[in-house]
DNA sequence: TGACAATAGTTGCCTAGGCAACTATATTTC
DNA sequence: GAAATATAGTTGCCTAGGCAACTATTGTCA
């Protein structure tokens, strides 16, 4: 067992799980390499599940966006999925070459670009959901409610932190 | 409350958490998200830290995996950090390119390459390690020792039937 | 020994995201 | 109203990973 299994040092009230002669030693053991191994593996599994429907693990997240009405811009989608608008722009620029949705700037604001599906879009957008839901629940598997909840919350404010965090360097 | 709040079906010893008509809406409500935008923030924070070592997030994996001695060829490194062979040919390249580490066609093998690191790279490995470590404990600023245990062991869970679940498709 | 399989590494092609520079339009401010 | 500012979108350049095809070398086995 290395110190990170110890105890957290507590130094000006901020706690130290991670010390620099520890850190990272060993995939299991370090957040960094579980949340980055996580990801990935989630991120194949449901590449591989949406190979029939002509779509990438990237691509669901901006289709069921517009789909719910959550965005039908570029600059929406891009916040909306937390990635940058180059990358949005060009994403949505394969997604229109699949025929799932097109794209007509707005009369009302010549800046904007507004976003509509397809016809296959909506389709598509309809058939995705319990394939998502599937991946899911397969890394799931085996979890209690009260498990479930708890990552969920530990996520959530490993990510807050992240944040804030963030912000504090640039300002 | 949608229904992932609301509890877990079960359905032949397997729970649901999430049904296709509910998942991945919200950003906060699917692990989908909080994944890959936990991934994703933990990525730019360490990126940003380690810009003043030439180092990009992707970088530091393989360095120290070959300074800690867990790895001296291209296929040891690919295995170690989770990622692809291909990939890592032209990691360890610009890898190379910044002078860290030198690449050598071993003699007792001659398929595979060794990997060396240059003394730059040594001791850019020995610096940051206490980078990583003031990133990670960012992201777990206010965790108490039991929080930051749970979270590992539901990422190795997560993780664990993630890679069950994509054995079970190929077979 | 000779054919076959396995392994190591490289390369090309694809998707993908971040950042910076740029244009066009809209909004704010003086 | 004109200038400054903000916002929307696009594009080029970078790193990065996955997959498939390929070569070279080594190991296996009939």
């Amino acid at each position: 067992m290395d110190r990170g299994a110890v105890g957290a040092r507590e130094l000006k009230g901020k706690s130290e799980f991670y010390s620099g002669d520890s850190a990272s030693r060993g995939k299991e053991n370090s957040l960094g390499y579980l949340v980055a191994l996580a990801h990935r593996k989630l991120f194949r599994n449901l590449e591989s599940r949406l190979q029939p429907f002509g779509l990438t693990a990237s691509q669901w997240a901006p289709l069921l966006a517009v789909a719910h009405g959550q965005c039908d811009t570029v600059a929406g989608c891009a916040r909306e999925t937390g990635i940058d608008a180059g990358a949005m722009t060009r994403m949505l620029g394969r997604l229109e070459d699949k025929g799932l949705i097109s794209r007509k700037r707005s009369d009302n604001d010549r800046r904007v670009v507004k976003i509509t599906l397809t016809n296959t879009g909506q389709r598509t957008a309809n058939a995705i959901p319990p394939v998502i839901s599937d991946v899911l629940n397969d890394h799931l598997y085996g979890f209690s409610q009260n498990e479930f909840e708890l990552l969920k919350c530990l996520l959530q404010r490993f990510l807050a932190n992240g944040e804030k965090s963030a912000k504090s360097v640039t300002e």
